[in-house]
DNA sequence: CTACTCTGCCCGTACGTGCGGTCAGTTCAC
DNA sequence: GTGAACTGACCGCACGTACGGGCAGAGTAG
């Protein structure tokens, strides 16, 4: 209907996409256990067993989602990783990053965030579990190495990064992509009492917050539009 | 059977009391759409129909169980701004309570947190968004005076206020009030990061942040233990 | 004291609905 | 032919809740 460009029995990947990004922004908006296939199914014009026959089971479309999801975060945070050397730029590029999601891609970022907890109960998420075991791991090292070399302060590098994920975690609950706040100046405050938090010097904070500055704009660059 | 204290029938909110700590543990465990009234009776011994003659519905159950811990939370904080002058001991108070929550009344707590999107959705939760503003208010305020008075750097306070309420009620998802970190020292890394974060000098810091110094201590003497 | 009525707590059951998942079968590309 | 995509009817069940009734204690009249 909305996708006339290839045969359909052919698109790219069938119908399968469509019924990913419609399930995701189903469970953003009502949460895992209200989204239903029906729903999704009348909303694209298909049927219940048509989901049924591409994902098998609910618990696997949401596996689905959270490990593309988490996919992609990881790889853009290795592209950051590689291109920041410095530990209070990396932490303003997760920072940054972080908020970015929210309006890059508010449905998967919502889905993820506010189901965020069966990776750690469920079965079959054992994949979606390790990536985000990884990503977290990937900013405790940071976290780790910048007060090892003295760049920040003595401090649990793990509590720290807890600290840091609630924060922007916890954007799903108040965060409106469509809103007049603008996500720079969201990851710029916080960019900026975290840094200093941890013991880095006014002006590297500053320079590091700035969402026009050159970490935000790394950031950018990593993190492309949507295809 | 364990509140032989008073004849059946004119017990303290006869059942009821026992129906809210029950259902509440479950949300907590389960979430509150896979929490049920099968469940609940059977675990209590009781029908279905009690439950419903009690509450009436789902929903008012749950929007009396975060009533009721908000209102709990909202008295607290008064006390404490009471007893608390200076902004960066108020801010520090705040944080050592919401982490004291998590292991007070564990099931409370996170039945709040991971259903505190219900509080924005649904109808019926009048009161008990009015009372999680309330409590939002309060914390903007401090930080605005303190910002006002040069005690914070200069910074949106109400950002700030969603910065430190998103890492303490991310808690729920990764914080085992039984294991091996104890509260105080979560509450003080926390302290840390956030009021250096905010400009703090470090002496000042240290003494808000200290889990055994006079607001760690102020805070355990406001929230008594549960009666 | 007795008999009665009223009332609030509680039970058991039954109903309606919504949902995840099954299955037999059709269409269509290769 | 072969197999994947897709359909639509259907099943079983879990769950919220409506309903009718039982029962015990309080109040009251005699």
């Amino acid at each position: 209907m909305t996708e006339p460009v290839v045969a359909p029995g052919r698109a790219r990947g069938g119908r399968r996409d469509e019924i990913l990004a419609t399930f995701t922004r189903h469970v953003a908006e009502r949460g895992y256990d209200r989204a239903n296939f029906g729903d999704v199914a009348a909303e694209l014009g298909m049927s219940k067993g048509t989901i049924v026959h591409h994902f098998g089971t609910k618990h696997r479309l949401l596996a689905e989602v959270q490990e593309r999801y988490m996919r992609r975060r990881l790889d853009e945070a290795h592209a950051l990783l590689a291109r920041l050397p410095a530990p209070e730029q990396r932490i303003a590029a997760f920072v940054h990053a972080g908020v970015r999601y929210s309006t890059d891609e508010p449905a998967t970022t919502v889905a993820f965030q506010r189901e965020v907890v069966r990776l750690t109960d469920e079965p079959g998420m054992e994949t979606a579990r390790a990536q985000r075991d990884a990503y977290r791991d990937l900013v405790v090292a940071v976290l780790q190495d910048g007060a090892d070399a003295g760049v920040f302060l003595p401090g649990d590098a793990r509590l720290r990064s807890l600290q840091m994920f609630g924060s922007l975690h916890w954007m799903w609950t108040w965060f409106d992509p469509a809103g007049r706040l603008r996500p720079g100046d969201v990851a710029a405050e916080f960019c900026r009492t975290l840094l200093r938090g941890l013991g880095v010097p006014e002006d590297e904070t500053a320079t590091a917050a700035d969402p026009d500055g050159p970490v935000a704009r790394c950031v950018a660059e990593v993190c492309a539009p949507r295809p």
